[in-house]
DNA sequence: CGTTCCCTTGACAAATCTCAATAATCGTGG
DNA sequence: CCACGATTATTGAGATTTGTCAAGGGAACG
């Protein structure tokens, strides 16, 4: 997680632009909202808390380089992390009644945010008191009709859930090794919606302790189980980048259904 | 699982009203469309599959009575249940831009349904092409303001993710013992919101068998939880019926911190 | 260079699973 | 009301997977 992987990082700033446009045909206003509101990322150092578990009104916020994850501690310190995030998720986008705990966020690497305020009134949530601002770019078109923002919005939402069901199916039933297998699948298959997959190969910014808080495994059988993935020719790590060596045997050991059921 | 289980239930065909109020206020005209809703509900047995896998428009469902499930299937026939549903629950409400591998939905008793599409106008999907049929109950209103049901199907939304994330931190860093704890607290306080729950005693019709793949654990190790529980004094079984004897050694347990940050 | 963090190993313990029976229950037809 | 078949609950024994503890090695960093 050194910063230079920041600078080393391509075209970045727009992974939220190019996350949102391939789920829904954006407006072009839409998209200079959304690049409005990706102009100014902040820097914020790893393991920075984005939102407090059974906050009401989290922040809205984008992330637009490094990892990031929705995680819940345990009282004796167990860890669970529920969800990783990626360049180009929303974070707290929805206004919620009541704090409900939902877990908190935390950044995994140093990481660029923006304030996403702005996004919501496009995320249909419920008007805001008159903090929006900016013209007529976000939200339901009055005659009722959902615009593109809004639609790409919705989609990141159920991918979100998506991720939830795959991780709720790897942690229940399956084994060690079919876990990370399915886990490195769906990283390669968000990372390339932003453009961050080359011939099979990511940036993989995360320690063995952080992996096994997301998959359920202690660390030790966490680093067991990335060298049986070695041994086997499936992958190859190299400083923090990994490559799928070898996607089709991944896919019949994981399972994997991929997003549009393939 | 019997039918006469369903004759005995209660005053139930409320359900659904019951919860969602329990999230907001209702308007009298909304109210009134929901009890519209539920006024013919059909009897189906159990094991019948109410959204496929997948589907990108599943049919929007209010389920009244009886308990379903939503699971994931591997190819070897491992089944993951990824969240039980109970009375009141709703099921299929967002219409989706594409298919997703949502799982399917299937009923686990005997159980009581109704068509709910006149909801999803309130939901806050985009307007159907005219069908809704119904006067101006749902939805939101023309100034964007959010109506009561919108509000509360909104939070039954959110509710359905806090279950989600309860079920990733129960697979990945909880032993069976507090799984299962966890599992019938989480239930007693959802059934207790529709009004099933008597001095912490609730139906339980389902078979280990199904405990044991909505929680990740074999059913045989199932069957030794449940008698270690039993043993312990914190839970009672008879017939179809469970009573957890000592919530507070079960929250302990569990680490349970219930909906609302308890 | 000395810390510190992370990865790696070995040895052993604990949790959980699988297989294979055996009891209990339930629903049904007689 | 009873016998029968099917489903569900329970047990025992032994195999696997995964976890814990403790220690060593290597690379990054001030």
């Amino acid at each position: 997680m050194p910063v230079e992987s920041l600078a080393r990082s391509p075209a970045a700033p727009d992974a939220a632009l190019r996350r949102l446009s391939g789920y829904a045909p954006l407006a072009p206003e839409e998209a200079a909202l959304l690049r409005q509101v990706t102009a100014r990322p902040v820097l914020v150092p790893a393991r920075t808390e984005l939102v407090r578990d059974g906050e009401a009104a989290p922040r809205p916020q984008v992330l637009l380089e490094g990892w990031a994850c929705r995680q819940r501690l345990l009282a004796d310190g167990r860890r669970q992390i529920v969800v990783v995030l990626l360049p180009g998720d929303l974070i707290g986008l929805e206004t919620r009644r009541r704090p409900l705990p939902f877990g908190s966020v935390a950044t995994l690497t140093p990481a660029q945010i923006c304030e996403a305020g702005a996004l919501r009134a496009a995320a249909g949530g419920r008007e805001a008191g008159g903090e929006t601002g900016n013209g007529e770019a976000g939200g339901r078109e009055t005659g009722g009709r959902e615009t593109g923002l809004a639609a790409a919005l919705r989609q990141a939402r159920e991918m979100e859930e998506i991720w939830l069901v795959n991780q709720v199916v790897r942690l229940g039933r399956q084994t060690a090794y079919e876990r990370v297998a399915h886990f490195l699948l769906e990283l390669r298959e968000r990372l390339a919606a932003v453009d961050r997959v080359q011939e099979n190969r990511f940036s993989f910014p995360i320690t063995q302790e952080v992996l096994a808080d997301a998959l359920g495994l202690s660390v030790v059988h966490m680093n067991r189980t990335m060298q049986q993935l070695r041994r086997d020719g499936l992958i190859e790590q190299r400083a923090t980048a990994i490559t799928l060596r070898d996607v089709p045997s991944l896919v019949s050991i994981a399972d994997y259904a991929g997003a549009h059921g393939t």
